[in-house]
DNA sequence: GAATAGATTAACTAAATGGTTAAAAAAAAT
DNA sequence: ATTTTTTTTAACCATTTAGTTAATCTATTC
């Protein structure tokens, strides 16, 4: 690999601070997965806490506005809904510390959360539940979509952050099962939500 | 507090434990926690190790086990799961950090889960599947239990455990309102359960 | 090709942390 | 009352950790 010292820093952070956290990751830690001397995260990024918001910032926008890429497209809300859990599982599949990580560090320390809001612009958040409004429009019985909303990334996440306990009591500790199983969530949740949203 | 001196202890460090973590924990902020010398905890628990054990330990088997409480009335299954939903929701909202405190946990150490399943035995945690099972016993379609046990779980912890970055976002930072959401959780998942076991 | 600026390193510092110890204080036993 | 045991404390120790520094190495500029 050819990229900058700078490149070479900011991955190593990123890999060790999803697996450990801020206060778990260590900088002499970050400078051996890079493979250079620890001085140099100094000398890039100055402190561990500005490291630290450089990774976070990106790895929180890319995973919040994942809605934004299912919306350009000429199909029903519905649809697009369903192309967004198929979409946020294989996501988190090939990020799978990742959410967890996320609502770690934001119970850890809020403010860092909020400047990101303010940075990003607050609407991108609203998204999906103006689409689960516009889906229930024709419904009588009109449920609070953040309810929805809340429901649906419970679903999603979950499974990945209580991984090792429910694979360990549910399937044995076989971890081939377990992958089927997330798989199979698609299926599931898609129609956990439909059977919601229509009545 | 005419408590002993190894129960102010405990008491201490599970609630510096659940809030920080078993890293993010420091034996003096228990110490002082607890009102007392650093070296009693030493006295008393011999490591930070065994100190965090003896907490996790109970803390894991209460909420783990909560469904057994549910089981001895004299209602159907369906309204077992009805009341478990209730009471869950209530736990949770009693003992907010502590979902996402095993799950830290248990992922930053698998090896503690293992030996504590064996301690009590490994069946407690198929109850709920069980249940679930037996519900959709007349039913034609049956869903695999693990799947809607999974679903079940994360429609009740996410909303806690993710509760800065919700209420922020969809909550205006209402703390009030959001509790009041939480409470509203009680029928909404009832509801999603039912409408999905039923068909 | 010497001078200059930028990149990299080894060695160091100061603060924090889990754990220890020896002595004092309190309680129990005689 | 005095000894003995248990509980509690202040001071200390060894290790870890984020961050610094001065020296070296490397590339660029003149």
């Amino acid at each position: 690999m050819d990229s900058s010292t700078e490149e070479k820093i900011y991955d190593a952070a990123r890999r060790i601070f999803i697996l450990k956290g801020m206060e778990g990751a260590r900088m002499q830690e970050i400078a051996d997965e890079a493979g250079m001397n620890k001085a140099l995260l100094h000398y890039y990024f100055r402190s561990k806490e500005n490291l630290f918001k450089a990774v976070f910032k990106d790895i929180f926008a890319k995973f919040f506005s994942r809605v934004k890429g299912t919306l350009n497209s000429d199909i029903t809300a519905k649809e697009k809904l369903m192309v967004f859990i198929d979409n946020y599982i294989d996501l988190i599949a090939a990020n799978p510390y990742v959410p967890q990580f996320i609502i770690n560090e934001i119970n850890r320390d809020p403010k860092v959360l909020k400047s990101m809001m303010l940075e990003s612009g607050a609407e991108p958040q609203m998204i999906l539940s103006m689409f689960l409004n516009e889906i229930q429009s024709n419904n009588a019985s009109k449920i609070d979509p953040r309810h929805i909303v809340v429901s649906l990334l419970g679903m999603l996440i979950f499974p990945f952050a209580g991984r090792p306990l429910l694979q360990m009591i549910y399937f044995n500790d076989d971890a081939q099962a377990y992958n089927q199983f997330l798989m199979e969530r698609k299926i599931i949740v898609k129609n956990m939500i439909l059977k919601f949203i229509e009545g």
